[in-house]
DNA sequence: AACCGTTATGACATCGGTGTCATGACATCG
DNA sequence: CGATGTCATGACACCGATGTCATAACGGTT
């Protein structure tokens, strides 16, 4: 490997000079330049990370911690989709010019502070800390030398955090749904404990404060069990009860569990959009787009979220925070209609539509 | 941040006896060394891999490049599941004690070789590359220097590459169809283009072969395009087809398409499995396991390609490579049956079996 | 007692950049 | 014409580890 000594001798400057030309931060004659810039092609020298960092402090590296990767087989709520959220976070981080470090934490917490102490070693300017569903932790080890952001997650410590805007989600869903002429909307939930659980079902609850439809509790009932066990057959009882209820839609608290209600509706000849309308959550495409007919689905704005969440801690990292910036930031999705959604009054023109609304 | 003269000074010995201490690389006095490790604690000591790498050449780090991140969106046949490739690698390398760098292509190739610079500087001991979907692929800048390991692609140079077995997991998943009485067996096809087309449409005609079932070439549909231009009104065309051949079954070239076609059959009355029996191929649990029956599916050995290219590359690295280890790895995965696909004779009572096969 | 081998430790140089300061060549100004 | 300022460049130390080599203490041999 070339050293930036080896370019100084070649273009006959001294290392000092090369660094100038490599980071433009004096000014440097343009015939230099040149001879500089042309050994460097001949050497096809790359600078040492390690020296610079060692130098200047700044490695040029941010830290992700996430069991998104290596989770995804315990949490199968919570599925693949929070791989966007890595995506969102990247994007907005190589155009910093810095590099993402990716630790997985296994799905333990127990394995999170070893993940710290080797961002630390690499001396990682900032902490991005990605739950595999939104929730509460407890980040038992400080980590007060540099910036940590909170994605899809928070803690009682205050730490800056990005959140989905489950509430406000679910509130545009039933509103649109009520707008569509609904007004007994079923809704099978989340398990109780879950976060997002409460959050939907206040938005729910919301929408029809707001549209001054009454809210039967009937029409809500847990669709799911935080473990996998027996699942399908709580998810048959509790559609039953749902259906003992008269709905005309049925809201699901994730698309995973849409598509299963399309098979079970299916398999009672309840025809989907025409005798029961269908609605989820996530959007996740792999499943809403592809399903027949295409499933209206809240989007969980996992880009999104990332991007935001690499963009607070970059402004942590160079301390230019917004004024009045908050501490927690909640993220919206759109609804995207899709045609498992029938409108229910004369015009049935709009049966088909396909389009998405902010 | 403290440092190692900082330790050195409160344990009262000299910086190279705490290094000493941290890599156990020479005999100090157990009296010293609770000193040390004392000082180590109270000062929440962590070395500096910038300084160590410099020292010893050795960054402990991997880089990987994937479209797998950012590119989900564009590939969308691709889908998310290649993550798990991400995952399997992770833990492989986790477990040698060393960290993933991830970088993405963001789907464009003309971005790989400022990556691979990026990896430079960092001093990144190996590279693993990923692509979307298995294919060959022409990096233009040579990476000489360090091992590279491409996973789920090729190339014509001889770069040690990790692949699935498309034809013999196809050849498995027909095999046992025409073990369970099949033998008009449809096949909505990949784009033909597709390297993985190609090899499992092999796979299919020879299991017919190996089994003398003769093949109908009218059983064989091309189900996608490569761009989703029309893709549904396509898929409804080569069904038409597969259907007017009378087969007992339809596979289809991935679990996605199968939930289209789970659609269109029922649209058209056709129970599955009592009717007709449904295969799919990625084993995408996501969707195989919540359609309702149970897809039938071949499982796109995702997480253990991931780990076996790890594995491969940390071998270059240390320079124990395996004798006669060959440059290009197949991985095989299992076939997941499941309640889409019927047997067909007197024996109904597997019908909801349940069960994975190797 | 002189010699040797082992154990335990430290002094010092070094990895490859960059921050600090000094220096020389010019141009500009009063 | 001397003073001042700007531009361009280099000398040198330093960041924080670790490899090399030297050294000291100690126990056992001949």
């Amino acid at each position: 490997m070339a050293t930036i000594y080896d370019v100084a001798k070649i273009a006959g400057v001294s290392p000092k000079t090369v660094s100038r030309v490599m980071n433009g931060d004096a000014p440097v004659n343009a015939k230099t330049r040149e001879a500089v810039e042309s050994a460097i092609a001949a050497l096809n020298y790359v600078p040492s990370s390690a020296a610079r960092t060692m130098r200047s402090q700044r490695s040029g590296l941010i830290g992700m911690i996430t069991g998104a990767i290596s989770s995804s087989h315990q949490f199968e709520d919570a599925g693949l989709p929070e791989i966007y959220l890595v995506q969102g976070a990247q994007r907005v981080i190589a155009h910093s010019n810095r590099t993402l470090l990716i630790a997985d934490s296994g799905g333990h917490a127990d394995g999170v502070p070893a993940l710290l102490q080797t961002f630390r070693e690499h001396q990682v300017e900032g902490v991005l800390f990605v739950a595999e569903y939104h929730r509460e932790v407890r980040l038992t080890e400080g980590w007060k030398d540099r910036p940590m952001v909170l994605v899809n997650c928070f803690d009682r410590q205050g730490t800056p955090c990005v959140l989905p805007d489950d509430e406000g989600a679910q509130f545009a869903l039933v509103d649109g749904l009520i707008k569509r002429g609904h007004s007994r909307i079923g809704y099978l939930t989340l398990p109780e404990q879950y976060v997002a659980c409460t959050l939907r079902v206040d938005g729910y609850r919301r929408a029809h404060r707001e549209n001054g439809v009454p809210v039967d509790d009937q029409l809500l009932q847990v669709g799911a069990l935080p473990s996998a066990t027996n699942e399908f057959d709580l998810l048959w009882d509790a559609l039953d009860r749902v259906l003992r209820a008269e709905p005309t839609v049925i809201c699901c608290a994730n698309d995973k569990m849409a598509m299963r209600v399309y098979g079970l509706l299916r398999e009672r000849g309840v025809s989907i959009p025409q005798q029961m309308s269908v609605a989820g959550y996530d959007d996740y495409r792999m499943i809403a787009e592809h399903l027949h007919p295409g499933l209206t689905s809240a989007e969980l704005p996992y880009a999104a979220m990332g991007a935001r969440a690499a963009d607070k801690l970059l402004r942590l990292i160079s301390g230019t925070t917004k004024p009045n910036e908050p501490e927690c930031e909640l993220v919206s999705g759109p609804v995207a209609w899709r045609e498992s959604v029938r409108t229910r009054d004369a015009n049935v023109t709009s049966l088909h539509q396909r389009r998405r609304e902010p």
